[in-house]
DNA sequence: TGACGCTATGTCAGATGTGACATATGACCT
DNA sequence: AGGTCATATGTCACATCTGACATAGCGTCA
């Protein structure tokens, strides 16, 4: 994201006021395809808390098997911008995930959709 | 990969000589993630090549179109180790692919064969 | 209250990735 | 032979990512 145009902590603060990455383009002039490349960034990072959760591990038990840190788990599932799609994937894979599972993530990850709630 | 257990240019060596990626794995005693990962970069790799082709674009014009260079964009199509999934994502979405586009190349890209020819 | 476990956030030194450049190879043409 | 175009490969300064560490917030239990 060297060429982001968003700044660091921008988009966790929309979403965390109730945007979708969806919508969150317009709003900011975002391309498309940054757009795209940070909804599928954030699916792989639901996918990955999905998966730990499932297999009852906490953050520091996940950084164990993953040579990392609880910090850097964190920042992966808060879809941090610092967080490389490397990194997400191989973790991914790691944890069990086929590329079927990363396909099926990323297909399924294209919401539209407004503000959330009324 | 940082921590990835091939050298630099082996991958391409043995592909060079005629094995595919699936197989890579058992001979070199390659983890499994890590194999996984290898493969998935080397199909969004083929599908940058051939999005290029059929856009009848040569590296350099690509290259300018992506602001980067000639080399990495060869590098980029060669699966060179020092190329990132992001930046490979990154292309193919400005150059047009949807998430869809990315879903289905990982999901194809499954294959499992020996040498190649007799 | 304090102590414990889990997650979030900031920082930083060191590892890795990037664009740019130089150079090499090969195909095609005159 | 030379010239042009497309692609490959190596190098390097600079940008970015990573693991580790510190620290804080938050819920739960005694």
């Amino acid at each position: 994201m060297r060429k982001g145009v968003m700044s660091k902590g921008m988009k966790e603060k929309l979403e965390a006021v109730g945007w979708v990455v969806g919508s969150v383009k317009e709003f900011l002039g975002l391309s498309e395809a940054d757009a795209v490349l940070i909804a599928v960034k954030l699916v792989l990072s639901r996918s990955l808390r999905e998966r730990r959760n499932k297999q009852g591990l906490s953050q520091v038990q996940l950084a164990e098997r993953l040579q990392s840190s609880q910090s850097r788990v964190a920042k992966m599932e808060a879809g941090d911008p610092s967080v490389s799609m490397d990194l997400l994937v191989s973790s991914l894979l790691l944890r069990g995930a086929s590329s079927t599972d990363l396909a099926n993530a990323i297909k399924g990850g294209e919401k539209k959709a407004g503000p959330r709630a009324a």
